[in-house]
DNA sequence: CACATGCGTAAGTATGTGCTTATAGTTAGT
DNA sequence: ACTAACTATAAGCACATACTTACGCATGTG
C-alpha cells in the first residue's frame, strides 16, 4: 500500500519535474525552483509531498535545505513494479496459451 | 514524455485498482466494476484514461467489452523506471565518493 | 545585536477531475 | 422485429488540489 502514495506523488507533472531534477544529485529548494515555472513555496509544498511519500530526504545545510532522492522509496516502487510486470506477463502468456488451445479446438471441429 | 501520461493515470487510487484487477487477466467492464465502490460508468471513464495512456487495450466480445493490459505501455514505464533508478543510484554513489574525499581533506587540514 | 538569506506555513483562490444519474448506441437472443 | 444485456457518452456537481501572495522562523554574517 506504500507505493500508492509514491505513485500519486509522481502523478503531478511539476512534482515529477522536481523529482527528476534530483535525479542527478542533491539540490537546495532554490536551485530546484530555479528554472521551474512555479514559485519557490510551490516547490516546497511539492517536496513535502514527496517527502511524505518516502521518495526524498532533506538535510539542513546552513540556512539552506538540501533535498535528495531516498533510494529506499525508489527501490520499493521499483520492486512493486517488477512484481506487477511479472504477474501481468504470466497471465498474458496464459492467455496466449488459451488462445492456441481454442484454435486447436476449432480445427478439431472442422474435421 | 509518454511515461508522464502513464504515471498520471496510475496516480488515481481507484484507477490503479482497476488496472491491478487486469493484472491477472482480461476482464469485462462489468466484472471490473463488480467489487469496486464506484459505478460502472466511472469504471468506463477510468478505462478510457488508461487506454489513452497506452496501458490497456480493449476488444469487443459479443455485447461486452473486454479490457486487458497492454504489455508495451507497461514495459515502457518499466524501462523509464529502470533508467531513472540507474541514474539516481550513480549520482548517489558519486555523492558518497565526494563525502569521503571531503573527509580526507578534513584530515589533511588537521595535520 | 541588527540584517540578510533561505525556507516553510497559512490563507485564499481557481482550475481540474472523479463521481453519479440519465441517455443513447450496439450486439445477442427469442 | 422486439427485448434484454452491456457499455460509452453527456451533463452536472462536489470535492480535491496546485498555485500565489503574505507572513513568520531559523540560521549565518556584518
Amino acid at each position: 500500500m506504500k507505493h500508492g502514495q509514491a505513485l500519486a506523488s509522481l502523478g503531478d507533472p511539476t512534482r515529477r519535474k522536481v523529482f527528476e531534477r534530483l535525479r542527478s544529485g542533491p539540490l537546495s529548494v532554490g536551485e530546484i525552483a530555479k528554472g521551474l515555472p512555479v514559485s519557490r513555496p510551490a516547490v516546497s509544498q511539492h517536496l513535502a509531498v514527496l517527502k511524505e511519500a518516502g521518495l526524498v530526504i532533506d538535510r539542513p545545510v546552513g540556512t539552506r535545505r538540501v533535498y535528495y532522492i531516498d533510494p529506499r522509496g525508489l527501490s520499493a516502487l521499483r520492486a512493486w513494479f517488477d512484481q506487477f510486470w511479472d504477474q501481468a506477463l504470466a497471465s498474458f502468456q496464459d492467455e496466449v496459451q488459451r488462445g492456441i488451445e481454442s484454435e486447436k479446438a476449432e480445427k478439431e471441429k472442422k474435421r
